[in-house]
This record gives structure tokens, sequence and C-alpha cells, in this order.
DNA sequence: GCGATCAGCGTACATGCTACGCAGATCAGG
DNA sequence: CCTGATCTGCGTAGCATGTACGCTGATCGC
């Protein structure tokens, strides 16, 4: 069992060292690397991304590699600047890109959507709590890309970080909901199906007693909603409600 | 360490057996017992609301109520039932309340504003994946008052779930943001003036790259947004967004 | 060729959950 | 009151994890 996964746990003196590449002094004394910190950082995602977060260990990485466990530790601090390592390294942007839209409801968009991507590709991602994200390159770029899209709109500087992290949040949650029922699965060899037909004779029983006539009276489909049209809906409404925010201050 | 806590990861049946109190047979043979599944809990989230989800632990929960960590096990099947107990418990309802409001939209904000107090004095809460949850009396309650809440608004039954599940979801991202300081200085002992001072050299370097201008232009203050006016800003944006979607129907 | 340097990693320990099985308390039936 | 079935409390041990420590041996500057 490993600990719940958060980022800036480690010593980020080191982890923002290695990020930014303060290359080490070039030493050449001694024998040569195998590894490089790059390897065992994809590496980490690979294994991530394949079998989720609880099945990386610092064991698994390193067998992934065909080196002994404590190898990796003359790369990297430990797993959790690793961690801080891997989340940087996600957020690598596929192209160059120079803005995220011509205005704020495209931009907006835009993000969401990327993220989207991001956040279904590593499937691991959104259950990582950034709440003290150590700024990498590539996160930075991201940020500075989304505040210059909201800079024509009259928010101030407070509430043009809360509309990107309240973005960011519906998308990570939405994210979330859609990658839970495969992680789990995969986890725990229960499918979703499974899972809420055990809860079914309770529930039935509950309802039975007439003690909650709205949940009775749901159609059978109320939960079984394609991720994709529940991300829509979201989307729609989160910057139909920007929208209104944006007139009050025009 | 400890696994990553999710609600749902241990036998759905003997979690749902205890909560709908299907009174296993009074037997009267034996020894009295000297703890109760009641106990256990109420200690367990006592234990998580002083010292947070990595505190809590059988050893800790045993010692707690000074008994043998083994004994637990004679009231509750494992730490993954524990969890799904103590998530029903917390949804307590403090009061009789048949109705969360006249209109949808108090309705909602009531909804949120309690979800709130929720995620605020059990600070441990929003960290736990509910992605499936175990739906005890209480949590049904509570889904039950909100889809009644949103009866008369001319959304689908998927369009429900999606609005509830949307607003928490918005509501735990919301007490992460504010819970997270105090909990990761409990935690690591680092402050978040600390955590921030450790970055900002390299924060102020990239900046002088000029690579960055509009985080360069971002004020002080930026970052350091009082809790309750992030919460407000979020939910007055989300109610005024479900307004359009809730006029586009009606 | 010598010696400083450094990569690789085996071992050991702390902390976590929990399966197993025993000792002893308790009570029904006689 | 005695006997035996029953059930509570829990000690022990086995699995997993991250990682501190210190040794071995490869490598290269001089």
């Amino acid at each position: 069992m490993s600990d719940q996964q958060r980022s800036g746990e480690g010593d980020v003196h080191r982890s923002l060292a290695i990020m930014w590449a303060f290359a080490g002094g070039t030493a050449t004394r001694g024998p040569k690397p195998q590894l490089s910190v790059r390897l065992i950082v994809d590496t980490a995602i690979r294994v991530a991304d394949a079998d989720g977060l609880e099945a990386l260990s610092m064991r698994r990485v390193a067998s992934e590699l065909g080196v002994g466990t404590m190898s990796l530790y003359r790369y990297v601090p430990g797993k959790a600047e690793l961690l801080d390592l891997m989340l940087d390294r996600v957020n690598e942007p596929p192209e160059d890109c120079t803005s995220l839209g011509d205005d704020w409801r495209t931009a907006m968009e835009t993000m969401a959507r990327g993220l989207w991507t991001l956040y279904t590709e590593h499937k691991w991602l959104p259950w990582v709590d950034q709440s003290r994200p150590v700024l990498g390159p590539n996160a930075m770029a991201s940020f500075e890309l989304a505040l210059a899209a909201l800079a024509g709109t009259g928010f101030s500087d407070q509430e043009r970080v809360a509309v990107i992290s309240l973005i960011d949040s519906f998308v990570q949650g939405a994210a979330r909901m859609v990658n839970a029922p495969v992680l789990a699965e995969r986890r725990t060899g229960v499918t979703d199906q499974e899972f809420w037909a055990a809860q079914a004779p309770v529930m039935e029983a509950a309802m039975r007693t007439g003690a909650f006539p709205e949940m009775q009276g749901l159609s059978e489909t109320a939960f079984a909603q394609p991720p994709e049209e529940f991300f829509e809906f979201g989307l729609t409404w989160l910057l139909d409600g920007l929208d209104v925010q944006v007139r009050n201050r025009g």
C-alpha cells in the first residue's frame, strides 16, 4: 500500500533543480550512468498508465528497467520527487502553441478539452493531489497561456486564478467519474455492473419502504450516462455561467 | 503508508449489512462485547478529524480505544469497510429536514453550503475517492432530497444526476483548496508560506527570462485568496450557469 | 598504473493491513 | 454448581511499501 499521492511533499528544491535542469557539475569520474532521470520518469509514467498509481513502486520501476531498486536513488531523491517530475512531464505540450484562442470563451474551452485529453490519457492523473504544485517549466507555460486568455475579461488577478482553478477542478472531477470504473475494475476485479448489482437488493428494499420516492421514479439509465455527454453538459454549463460573470464586469 | 482511501473497495455486502443494521443474530453466549461498530466508527472519525487520513490506521483506532488491534476485526470486516461506515456516518443529518428549499436555486445553494460545512468540518473528507459510493441510509436520504429539489426544472433524470454530481464536485474541489494548506502543514511541518518561498527563487529566475509576462504581471496577492471568497465566487458562477440551462428547457 | 570518484545495489528496518489460531470469559442446560 | 459450547480479545507472523547505510567494483584524470 502506498500513500495517497501528492505533489510537493518531497524536497521541493531537488525537484525544481531537476525540472529546470540546473545540470549538476558534469562529473566525468567513475562509471558511466546506465540510466537517466528522463528514462526513469518516462518508465514511471508508463507503469502508472498501464497499471495505475497503486502499482507505481520504486521496485516496479526498477524491475521494469532491469536494475536494482536502490539504483533509482542515484538519479531521483525519492518517490515524492519522482511524482513531481512525472507531473511536469505529462504537461509537456505536444506542439508549440502560443495562444489558446482568440476570445476568452474559445480559449477556456480549448483549455478544458486539452485537460480532458490529458486526464483521460493518463487515467491516474486526476487522483494526484496537486494542491501544492511544484511549478516546472511545462506547468508554468500552461498556466501562462491560461492567464493570457483571460486578460481582456475585466477579471481581477485573483479571479483569473480562481477561474482557471475551477475549470481545472471541473475537468478533473469529470475525468475521475469516467476513469473510475476502468481503474476500479482493474484494481479489484469487480466490474461496475457487478458493483451496482451487489447493492441492488438493498436499494430496492430501501425503496420499497417508500422513503425514497424520487430515487424510485428514476429511470434505469439515470446513472449510466455516457462520459462524453457528461463532460459536454458540464462544460456548456460552466462556460455559460462564466459568460454571465464576464458581462457583469463589462 | 496507506492506500489512497476509496469507498466501495471492500466487501460491499458486509458494509451494507452493518449500515442498514441487519442486526446479526443477537447471540448471548460468550463474553459481552466491550466495543460496538458505532464506537469504532466514531473513534475513527475523531482520529481522521484530528490528525488526517494518513494517521487513520487500525492500530491507531485500537490504541485510542485501549484495545488490541485485532479486536477491531470482531466488529468491522476491515479498513475498507470501516471507511464506508465513516462516510455514511458523517452524512447523518443534524436535524430532520424534509426539503432543501422552495425553488431549485435556493435548494442547490443550500445543498452546496451544507456540503461546504461538511467538507470543512471533516477536512479529510474531500480526499476520499467516492466514485464507487456505498449507499447507506444517510447518503440515500441526502441524494433523495437533492433529486426532489430539481424535480420541476425540466431536466432529464440523467441531467439531474449530473447537476448534483457537478455541484458536489465543485464544493469538494473548493474544500480541498481550502483544507490543503492546513493538512499539508500538519503532515510535513512546512507552512504554505515556506512552501512557496522555496519556489520563489526559481520562479523569479524563470520570469526574468521574459517567457512568462502574464505571471510576472500578477499581483502579489493573486494566490492568497480568502477561502470563502473563492467558494462564493464559484458558487455564484455555477448557479448563474445553471440558471441558463434551466431557462433553455423552460 | 594509481587512486579518487562514483554507479549499482544487497541488506535491514519501519509502518501498514490482516489471516490464523489460542486462551479464557461467559452462559445454557443439567 | 458443573460442563461444554460459544464467542471475545488479541499475540504472532507474513505480506507489502519506501529508503538509509555502506560495500564492491568500474572508470578516468593524472
